[in-house]
Order: C-alpha cells, then structure tokens, then sequence
RNA sequence: GCCCCCAUCGACUAGAGGCCUAGGUCACCACUCUUUCAAGGUGGUAGCACCGGUUCGAUUCCGGUUGGGGGCGCCA
C-alpha cells in the first residue's frame, strides 16, 4: 500500500513550489490507488499560526487536493499535527540517548556562532564541532547547575550513505561532511529533521516525495531512521521551482502564493494542468489533461532533474483555454462575486438579468484569459459606458456623428432588435448612402459600449435592447457623456 | 569554504549512441480569417554551455571546466 504525506508548515499561504510537491504526491498516491496524507508541521512556535493553517486546507482545496488522512479528516495514525505528537518525539529521543545514538549539547547559541565562525575561516567547516560528545558527569551537573538547558544531538557516524533516489537516482553522501545535528530544541520541541523522520516512521511513509532542497538532508534522515531500526522509505526529490532570473520563486517574482492566483481569476483546474507540467512530461508530449489522465499518466520517472521557471505567460495561455472550454454558467458562478465587488451587479440579482448576463459571457467567452477579464468585458453592458477622450476623438468625429445621427433615424424604424436583421439594416444603409462599412462599424460601437473591442456589434445591440441601445446613441449625439471620461459614468442608467 | 544536485530554443520540455536536417507547447514574428478585441489556420526566428576522452558514429556514455540551484540553523 502506498502511502505519501504532504507535510507543509503553516507560517504562511500555499506557495507554489509547495503546491506542486502536494499535487505530485496526490498524483503519485492516486495513481497506485495509496493514501495521500496530509501533515501539520507546525514545531515552530514563533512562525506557525493557526489562521495559515485553515488557509492552507482551503488553497490546497481549492487546487482540487483532498486528502485520505490529516487533522481534519483524522485517520488512524493520527494525530496529524506534530505540535500534538510531542510525547511521540520525546519517547524516541531518550530510547536514542539511552542507547548512545545521540546526546544532550550545552553549548549555548552565542558560543556556538562564535565557533562556526572561527572554523569557517580556519577549515571551512561551518557544522558542530562535536564538543558535547563526550561529556563527563561533573561537566553536565556543571551546566546543569548553570542552569543551560540542553539540545539533543544526533551522533552521526563516520560512515557512507547511499540514497537511491527515485528520481536522482544513486547519490552518496560521507558521514564525515554532516555534523551533529540537533533533534530536540531546548524548549523540548523536535526539529524538522527527527519529527519527519518520527512521523514518517510512525505514519508507515512508503514514499517521501518533496523538494530536491531536503536532498542535502536525506542522509540525516537516512541515519536516524536506522537508529530507530526503521525500514527507509522510498525517496524522490522533485526539482525546484525557480522564478524567472532563476533563483528561487519568491515575493519578488509577483504573486506565489496559490491564494494570489485564485484572486486574480485563475481557474483552478488550469492551474492544476499547467503545475504538473512543471517538471513533467508525458511520452506523447500532450500537455493538456483532466485530473483522471493526470492520474493516469503520472509517473515519477519521468519527472524531470532540472529546475523549472514557473512562466506566467504560459500559465495565462492555459488558463484562457480553460475559461474557453468551461461553460458560461459556470463562468458567471465564479465572476459573481468579481461583478459584485465592482457594483456591476447587485447582491440579489435577478435571475432574468443572470441570464443576460450568461448570454453575455457565451459571447465574449473566447476572449478570457482569467475571470478578472470578465467584469472588464462585459461591464458596458451593466452600466453606462465611459467614455475614453482618446476614443471619442478618433472615431466620434464630427462626420461620424452625422452618420450615427442618419442611422439612429434608420434604427427607430427597426422593428426588431435581431442579430441578423440589424445587420441587414445595417449594411444597406451602408450601401444606400455609400458609406464605408468600417466608417459606420466603429463609431457605432463606441458610441453604444465606449469600447473599440467587443461581442460582435449586432449582437451587442441586440443585447442591449432598442431602448437602451437608441438611448446611448442619442446621448452621444446630444453630447451628454463626454464629460464623463473621468468619473464614471453621468449616462443614462442601464 | 565544504558537501550535494543540475545543464537541449527566451520559458516548459521530447530525446535514453545512428530514427536528429534536434521534435512539440508557450512567447515572439509574418501571413491568413475578420465590423473590433480575441480565438483559429499556415509558415517562420530560435537550442544540444565549453574542453577532453570512449566509439565506425555522440545531444545521448565517461572525466574535467564553467555556469546555475540547494544544503552546511535550537527554520521547515
């Protein structure tokens, strides 16, 4: 039986790196029918937080993750949040120190700076000069005494570890080259290195998948699972996610955090397509799968070594084929909110206006690229237009005016306010005056949207309606709304 | 400084000794479609980091150099 964990600390939102080592190891778990856990690693007082937690269940569910045990599902090798598992730590680290595998340090940070240093600049060596190894009674009843509360440190031997990594394949690592390494803080807290190990022992890991950071620190693992006399999992350490001047993905790079990518309107399912991609590849070069044929074609050895820049541009192509395949119901579900915040509508909407508004999206569908798009696009439609001075200037000139004016005659007289039919009016009012159609076109659809792109123009009337459509023509013919470049919006209401 | 990993177009990648005149996708450019913005179609620009081996033959195997990333915390 499979079992994988994805382990994030709550000191902040999903990260996208973060976020694509859960999203392997779902893939990874689901694909061989495993469990997929999910683990608290809150050890750290300072920065963990209760709020980044439930943050962190919702991104990840959100990305469409759910998981087969974790603290809020439970499980039976719970409980899965290591600030509950102390006493579990605890138990194993003093069958460690009782068996000599590790002992207590009391050398206090400031000396232990001031040795690494020294060292650094002597040999090159920043680790633990292993000066606590061998401590006799009287030396530990004196720290003691001093009050000093001690580390626990592992004692790492003098020996070769091999990892055989899933992805890396064969890596050896000299135990000379890794110090002794702290395992129990002094406030009695474990550090990540024996609590994942504890937890991965206990939880019955068969395969930690992270990322290629924790390749340096294998080897610690390696050992203390040994020491515990525990069966090693399988490892895979999965590439880093790199910004676009190739360092690691942070702040500086704009948005991160998973949360940020939700705001700014992208569609869960392309985020979760183009994640995988990140360091993947299937044989036959598709690059476009649901959840099932991720699934499916998942596999860690075709994950890649190399670090991956996590491209914007490409995400955002994705993301507009998504929002072209997904259906405008949905569409609108999703931009509710989006049009809500920007008053385009209101809190109660009426169903009849929803479906206006539905038809709406169905038309201008092909030109999203995020739900951000939509407020943006079909907002002349929800309230009067504004009216951009640039624009008025090129297409409502004077002599475009004269021919809005004639046709605003033509369009009284049109009955019906039908697609087809308005073209028809349309174009042989083109023709009977021998007026260009391109000089007719635009200025009519700025003067009924204020926009120069748009859903086709005959379509967009008809939407609007006669009524409102005849309004803003004339309000435009009138000059009514030129003013109204600046603050939004003095037309007729919609 | 020491240890580890990595190295194909600007980006993601295919490639596992001859199938490579190095393929696909994004981006970019051109053309096309078109009442706008898109989307679509067609075509194009662009890459095996470098130096040595091994081999009849290296993008592919080995070694080195360079470059990038990561680790060396009482952070995870």
């Amino acid at each position: 039986m499979v079992r994988v964990r994805f382990a994030p600390s709550p000191t902040g939102y999903l990260h996208v790196g973060n976020a694509r080592t859960a999203l392997f190891n779902y893939l990874f778990a689901r694909k061989h029918n495993g469990c997929f856990l999910l683990r608290i690693e809150d050890t750290d007082r300072e920065r963990s937080a209760v709020e980044y937690e439930k943050a962190l269940l919702e991104d990840l569910h959100w990305l469409g993750l759910d998981w087969d045990e974790g603290p809020d599902v439970g499980g039976n090798y719970g409980p899965y949040r290591q600030s509950e598992r102390v006493h579990l730590y605890r138990q194993l680290s003093e069958k460690l120190l009782q068996e000599g595998l590790a002992y207590r340090c009391y050398c206090t940070k400031e000396e232990l700076q001031e040795r690494k240093e020294k060292a650094l600049a002597e040999k090159g060596n920043a680790g633990y000069d292993g000066r606590c190894r061998n401590l006799t009674r009287t030396q530990i009843a004196a720290y003691e005494k001093e009050g000093r509360k001690p580390v626990v440190r592992f004692l790492v031997p003098s020996e070769t570890i091999e990892v055989n990594d899933l992805i890396r394949g064969h890596v050896v690592f000299e135990g000379e080259t890794i110090s002794d390494f702290v395992i129990v803080k002094s406030d009695g807290l474990p550090t990540f290195h024996f609590a994942v190990v504890v937890d991965d022992l206990l939880m019955q890991i068969t395969h930690v998948i992270r990322g290629e950071d924790h390749l340096s620190n294998t080897p610690k693992h390696i050992l203390l699972f040994r020491a515990l006399k525990a069966p090693l999992p399988q490892f895979a350490h999965m590439s880093m996610t790199l910004g676009p001047d190739r360092t690691r993905l942070s702040k500086r790079h704009g948005a991160t955090s998973i949360r940020a990518f939700k705001e700014a309107g992208y569609l869960p399912e392309a985020f979760f397509n183009y994640l995988a991609l990140l360091g993947w590849a299937s044989t036959e070069g598709q690059e476009i799968f649901t959840r099932e044929e991720l699934i499916r074609e998942f596999s860690l050895k075709r994950c890649s070594k190399t670090a991956a820049v996590f491209d914007h541009q490409k995400l955002l192509w994705m993301n507009g084929l998504y929002m072209r395949k997904t259906p405008p119901a949905r569409l609108l579900e999703l931009s509710l909110p989006l049009l809500q915040a920007q008053g385009l509508l209101p809190a109660q909407p009426e169903t009849k206006l929803l479906a206006r508004c539905e038809r709406l999206i169905a038309l201008e569908q092909e030109k999203f690229k995020t739900l951000s798009d939509i407020p943006e696009r079909i907002g002349f439609f929800l309230k009067p237009p504004v009216y951009d001075p640039e624009l008025v200037e090129k297409y409502l000139t004077p002599a475009a005016r004269q021919i809005l004016s004639e046709l605003a005659t033509v369009l009284e007289n049109q009955p019906e306010f039908q697609p087809a039919l308005l073209e028809n009016t349309v174009r042989s009012f083109c023709q009977e005056k021998n007026y260009r159609p391109a000089l007719v076109f635009h200025p009519l659809r700025v003067a009924i949207s204020g926009m120069t792109k748009g859903p086709g123009l005959f379509e967009m009337m008809a939407l609007l309606g006669k009524e409102e459509t005849l309004r803003r023509l004339g309000s435009v013919l009138r000059n009514e709304t030129f003013r109204t470049g600046k603050d939004g919006g003095a037309g007729p209401a919609a």
